[in-house]
DNA sequence: TTGTAAGCGTTATCAG
DNA sequence: CTGATAACGCTTACAA
């Protein structure tokens, strides 16, 4: 055999070589034009190419000029459990179509989404899942002009046209914010992080506010906390906690996270829950049951959200030219001890 | 303006066009060597770039030889937050060197960590950190063929030669255990998924016999579950139980997943920590201090174990090739109030 | 059923 | 300091 450096892979030409044909051929054999090719042809190419080892090079093939099998996924919070259960449905379409995920982590940061997607960009991503900041509109729209798919997870921007999928924050909110006031809670408070490019902490917020006023209870409390800042969420529960002394008093987290660091803010505080306070949040991670007396909570399909959002992304890919939909799943509403109705 | 149909993109030739220099100069702008050209052609090819929204096309910079930009990273549980603990450290390296992460969810099948593995080769990424079965060692290696730099996380292949980081199993285990034995627990069991083909699962179990053994503790048990058929672990426990009545007890979780599930099954027992079990396990997830009355740990330095990873990764890329590390960091043991001290 | 040749967007080698 | 020109590995007309 002829030494080879090294790096020198093994190309088209190679395979080509061995088998005794031209490129073209192989390259046909590739995208699986088997009807145009000799049962012979065909064995001789697919033995040449277990005895290279060969490997087909993307790079090659998407710049002769339409597909790079690449998929983007620029997510706000790679280690929140929401991010990740949608990153495993979206992952799993895309492995089933042959395709790549380039996970990107911003943390929430607009200067670094905008690096990712300059970067994705440059890599020629056929689709882009994101949950943006909101604040790199030109920068998205730039990949529509491209005609990239884009489908928005969790976080709607209107004026940008883009598919859209996430919860139905309407319903789910209501659901919650009703069952918490037909337990008898007076005093509810809304722990969010910041609300601000966020459409679905904005639209939790919203309803949260409305039907609070809808239900006759004026008295009603939202705290918008900066999880960075550790203090900042202790500050909102001390004054939560000061303002309604004596009340029956209940916590509504915008999220799985914020959730847990309430819990255990409350926990370094010796607060109990139910008894000094009822809690309550989106997103029903593992711990929810485990943690006494168990945490009600609103489920998401966060899997299921994954999925849909990267079909959707094929279906555009496959021509699908639309108007923008807007899907929004269901929530579930899991009663658990942690909001019992009050006596 | 010239028409453009939709999907025409904008190459190094536009914008040499517009800013009036060959291609060969606007490349040499890119790939930042300012000092053989002249500030006038600089600005110029500068202001073309920003007029023309002009993306370096890295399939076309990778396809000319050295390069792709792209890592790939393969995990056995994306939804597990030891593994995107990992994948943060890791992305924030990638991010810095200008790199991208492809990232791969296996399951733990070998079957899908082949297809990834191609995948990954198809696209020439430049790296690969994974999480491996350990079946698909044929095509490890082909990797390191081609120079790829593999590091390997958390289990050890020792036969492929790769780099390899994850805990100090040994020191991290055999603390543990010396600690739930000092507090007086004569009944220990060791839960832990399938022990074939995961080192750190094996060295874990290793340690854990082995320190009873020399403590004078015959009576150890081993229980492997696959967390796939949830009777399993509920079966094993029913066995530990029913083998150990009356006697004091813990259980010791080979990591947080395994923790979690045992919780969980306990607590559908009616079985309450520490009074009728003691537990602890590896992996500090965030739940820990919250499940009352807090669960004993061991605590990897997750986001350490990426950023180290990675940063491998890249002394190979730049050049060293010095012999394969092991690189082994220390667990740190956090006794919480699920591991009292037997009365 | 198969092959030839042009071209995708870069970089690198020469030559000015 | 700048510019032709030839690769890189593949796909795709167009021929045969």
């Amino acid at each position: 055999m002829a030494k080879k450096k090294q790096t020198e892979r093994v190309t088209i030409i190679d395979v080509a070589r061995v088998a005794g044909v031209s490129k073209t051929t192989v390259s046909r054999y590739l995208s699986g034009q088997y009807h145009v090719l000799s049962e012979n042809t065909k064995h001789r190419i697919e033995k040449a190419i277990q005895q290279l080892n060969y490997r087909p090079n993307q790079m090659a093939r998407g710049l002769k000029g339409d597909r790079s099998y690449l998929i983007g996924m620029v997510v706000a919070d790679i280690t929140n459990p929401f991010s990740t259960a949608i990153l495993r449905g979206a992952e799993d379409v895309c492995k089933k179509k042959g395709y790549s995920l380039m996970v990107c982590n911003t943390d929430n940061d607009p200067a670094k989404e905008r690096d990712y997607i300059f970067m994705l960009q440059s890599h020629r991503i056929d689709g882009l899942l994101i949950n943006t900041t909101g604040h790199n509109n030109e920068f998205l729209r730039e990949l529509a002009n491209d005609r990239i798919p884009v489908v928005l997870v969790d976080r709607k921007v209107p004026e940008l046209g883009f598919d859209t999928i996430g919860l139905d924050n309407e319903q789910a909110t209501g659901e919650a914010v009703h069952f918490i006031l037909h337990q008898g809670y007076g005093q509810v408070a809304f722990f969010s992080e910041p609300l601000a490019g966020v459409s679905s902490r904005q639209e939790r917020a919203a309803v949260f506010a409305r039907v609070l006023n809808q239900c006759g209870y004026p008295d009603h409390h939202l705290y918008e906390v900066d999880l960075q800042s550790p203090e900042q969420l202790n500050d909102a529960l001390d004054s939560f906690l000061k303002r309604t002394e004596g009340r029956k008093r209940a916590i509504f987290a915008a999220n799985g996270v914020v959730m847990l660091k309430l819990i255990r803010s409350l926990q370094l505080k010796k607060l109990s829950i139910p008894e000094d306070l009822a809690v309550m949040g989106f997103d029903d991670f593992e711990w929810a049951p485990l943690i006494a007396p168990g945490i009600t909570t609103i489920a998401q399909p966060t899997y299921q959200i994954g999925v849909t959002a990267m079909e959707r992304i094929f279906q555009r890919l496959d021509g699908d030219d639309s108007p923008a939909q807007n899907i929004a799943f269901a929530g579930k509403l899991i009663v658990r001890g942690s909001t019992p109705p009050v006596k």
